[in-house]
DNA sequence: ATTCCACAGGAAACAGTGGTCC
DNA sequence: GGACCACTGTTTCCTGTGGAAT
């Protein structure tokens, strides 16, 4: 390896120890750090006393015994909808535990566990199914849909359950593998005994989700909706305030500081869990620093450190054919759809893979547009056909810089200019 | 007014993988 | 050990699109 980076230095092991003592010794900024993230739920959620009240009144139904609605949640992310939730159902399960009454809530993210099966796996593991005797089981694989979700009703039938099962980012399950699951269990009541149920809460970020789905499942699963609005600049700021009392040292952050971070999330959607990062990040920053207070240029620096890590963490774990495509883009002089998938074919044969079809090539391209890392701009050359201008948004440097270390690719990295 | 280009993008099929069930 | 199942990434096939050229 010839890069300067890397010198023969003698470790000076008593540097290393004052770094580490420092760390210990010094006053830090920070004196919570937990408080800086999203899923820090305090005791009182701001601004969203209605939409928990709405939520609580129909969950309450079942301490009276009852079946509750289904319910879809609709809002923007970081409008504070998956927290709301979690806080009302914590409080309804104290509350049954009060009246000696049980109830289930498997709770999962439709983004994470993304197909309908695992879906099923998922609640089976929450639902402790999976403790059972190996027949009764659902498995990480192998079953059919309908086996898994008999195995389910059969073991709420068993133990007499009242399930409340709340899916987060529904939207994507419903965009992947469309409705079917939903169908199933919204029609699960009539294979149950009376006692017994399962109510659905879905939270999506998407409000057009409903149109997707069967008549049938939308009539059901929306039995009641609820729209959570994104957070307007000042509720961002009365957010960060209260964060910034229980997260930092006293005087640590300025006035200004905070308007800057709200401004920011603000200005884009309103979006509470933006406005917290950059929080966090920006005394990060300060914090290296060894400054002891947080100042606007932090928060800047903090939203391109942000930016550029997001880039840079999504650029290194592509596929190498994502890569090439990055590559050729960067390489074609107009950007053009056609251009573009010569220079990645020709790429391809230098680099001894076998091209991807175009058609794949194009999904691609719309993945990186919708990851923000490419804009695409449809142009009609009349006669000359239709195409798309793919132009690349993120610093070269940083495509750099995350693919240095691709064995395969280190032969036309040195070609980025 | 019609033709035609160069794609975009939806739908379905397919191959390979990793698993269970009997 | 063969039948069956789901998932992922991909290919194949196909229809739709909008404006310059004719």
């Amino acid at each position: 390896m010839g890069n300067s980076r890397w010198k023969c230095v003698e470790l000076n092991d008593d540097k290393l120890d004052d770094v580490f003592n420092n760390a210990i010794e010094s006053k830090t900024l920070i004196k919570n750090r937990k408080t800086l993230t999203i899923d820090y739920v305090p005791e009182r959620l701001p601004f969203r006393d209605n939409e928990s009240t709405m939520i609580a009144q129909t969950l309450s139904v079942i301490l009276r015994g009852g079946r509750p609605s289904n319910l879809l949640i609709f809002g923007k992310p970081g409008t504070g909808k998956t927290a709301v939730v979690k806080n009302v159902i914590e409080r309804l399960k104290h509350k049954a535990d009060d009246l000696n009454m049980q109830i289930t809530v498997p709770f999962m993210n439709a983004k994470t566990a993304n197909t309908s099966y695992k879906i099923l796996y998922e609640i089976a593991e929450m639902m402790g199914i999976n403790k059972e005797e190996k027949k009764l089981q659902v498995h990480f694989t192998g079953l059919s849909l309908g086996e898994a979700t008999d195995r389910i009703l059969d073991y709420i039938r068993r133990k007499n359950l009242r399930v409340v099962l709340v899916i987060d980012e529904i939207d994507s399950l419903v965009d992947k593998n469309g409705d079917d699951i939903l169908y199933n269990f919204t029609r699960a009541n009539e294979r149950i005994s009376a006692e017994q149920f399962i109510s659905l809460i879905g939270i999506s970020n998407s409000l057009t989700f409903k149109d997707k789905l069967d008549p049938r499942v939308r009539s059901s699963l929306s039995e009641e909706e609820m729209v959570f609005n994104p957070y307007t600049i000042e509720q961002l700021k009365d957010i960060l305030v209260d964060r910034c009392k229980l997260a930092f040292t006293e005087h640590a952050i300025p006035t200004a500081a905070i308007n800057l971070c709200a401004a920011m999330a603000g200005r884009e959607t309103g979006d509470a869990r933006k406005a917290i990062d950059l929080l966090r990040v920006g005394a990060e920053v300060a914090e290296r620093e060894g400054s002891n207070t947080i100042n606007e240029t932090h928060v800047r620096l903090a939203q391109q450190k942000i930016d550029r890590d997001t880039n840079y963490e999504i650029l290194k774990n592509s596929t190498s054919h994502t890569k090439i495509v990055i590559l050729a883009i960067i390489n074609s002089k107009n950007g053009n759809t056609g251009e573009m998938y010569d220079i990645y074919s020709s790429l391809c044969t230098r680099l001894q893979q076998e091209p991807l079809t175009q058609r794949r090539i194009t999904q691609i391209i719309s993945e990186l547009d919708q990851l923000g890392l490419v804009t695409t701009n449809i142009v009609n050359l009349g006669r000359y056909g239709r195409s798309q201008r793919i132009k690349l948004v993120i610093p070269l440097m940083t495509i750099r810089e995350a693919f240095k270390d691709d064995i395969l690719l280190s032969s036309i990295i040195p070609d980025l200019k």
